[in-house]
DNA sequence: TCCTTAAGTGGAAGTTTCTCCACTTAGTTA
DNA sequence: TAACTAAGTGGAGAAACTTCCACTTAAGGA
């Protein structure tokens, strides 16, 4: 079980293939309009249900959003948890940090506006997902291991910071993803 | 002048005499109940003028809130600016890079609700204020003289990334401030 | 198979947000 | 002081967001 949803009392047949319908006809929209003019009720009529059920699945749109991009998150942490080195375990700690921060921005250039919308819906959206706290934990775990007397809590939530879809959005307007990646490298390098 | 609001064609009389009515009405509104629940057209009815008015001056609820903030933000800027060491100028630049990062926590601390609204009303809000444009610049200076070789410009956007009103709240839901500040001097002290 | 019940559904109705434009007024020019 | 013009104004109305609840249906006993 990945830890973005919590699972609380599974969900009833109709109501998962509603789901379907909804994250179907969401993804056909933005692939048609882009997110910003995609408005739930638009949704719900695409997908042929009513706008309460749509309400229902995903609070906000930014809940829609995170649902779109979770086979990508689902494939990432796949990829840090349990793939091939230097992401995944097998690596040298420093080697692996490297590597998810890279990854990370590779994420930021192709998935960035849904991850904006995710991320900025509503304030402190970014951290109340499981997808978050993974990444963090992840990070600690990195961490701790390359420089067991730093505070990993900390440093973790730092140097994932600049990695807000919307900070990335900004320092995108005057540097390239390659001296982004460097410029994190470096971050976490002066040890 | 400071370099908050970019200066257009000056506001006519009345004009700028609706606009002190609407932030103190906002103020006011803010005082007795908070900035959530807040709507533009309460603060148009207590400012006595129309919500078109309201509208014209202040896009969003964010740039209301940055009007409320403006006079702190100015203290602020001339503390860092002119005012005495260790935060403004005459002490090493590396006490004084500590001394704003501490002090913006302190903003954070009083000012975090109105800050987080500001911030977080629209998305990249934050960065294309003046204000993050004089902070950020401000902090590129000191780093330059304590280290010359770095990339001063990403690291102070990864200096100001962790600052962010929403990141802060989080991190301070499992941190002291003091926890923070110790945390921030860290990041950059690694030299 | 029938009953029970808790989850799910639709969409009307209530909010809030924001745009738009016909009208008003401050400030300037002759 | 009269005329001009560009900025400012108000609030109706459109659009989007969200809630609510009477009704329906799936799923799991008895």
């Amino acid at each position: 079980m990945l830890p973005i949803a919590g699972a609380g009392t599974p969900e009833r047949a109709d109501a998962a293939r509603n789901r379907q319908k909804i994250v179907h006809a969401a993804a056909k929209l933005v692939a048609a309009k882009g997110i910003d003019g995609l408005a739930l009720d638009e949704v719900a009529a695409k997908a042929g249900v009513g706008i309460g059920t749509v309400y229902r699945r995903f609070p906000d749109k930014g809940a829609l959003a995170q649902a779109l991009l979770d086979e990508n998150e689902r494939e990432f942490q796949e990829a840090f948890i349990s793939g091939p080195p230097p992401l995944g375990p097998g690596a040298p700690a420093a080697q692996r940090l490297s590597a998810f921060l890279e990854k990370y921005v590779d994420r930021l250039e192709t998935h960035g506006e849904l991850l904006m919308v995710a991320e900025t819906e509503t304030p402190m959206a970014r951290f109340v997902t499981g997808a978050y706290r993974l990444h963090h934990s992840h990070l600690v775990a990195l961490i701790s291991e390359i420089e067991p007397e730093a505070d990993a809590h900390f440093r973790a939530d730092a140097l994932l910071a600049p990695l807000a879809a919307a900070q990335y959005a900004y320092q995108r307007q005057s540097m390239t993803p390659e001296q982004i990646k460097a410029g994190l490298r470096d971050l976490y390098q002066r040890t």
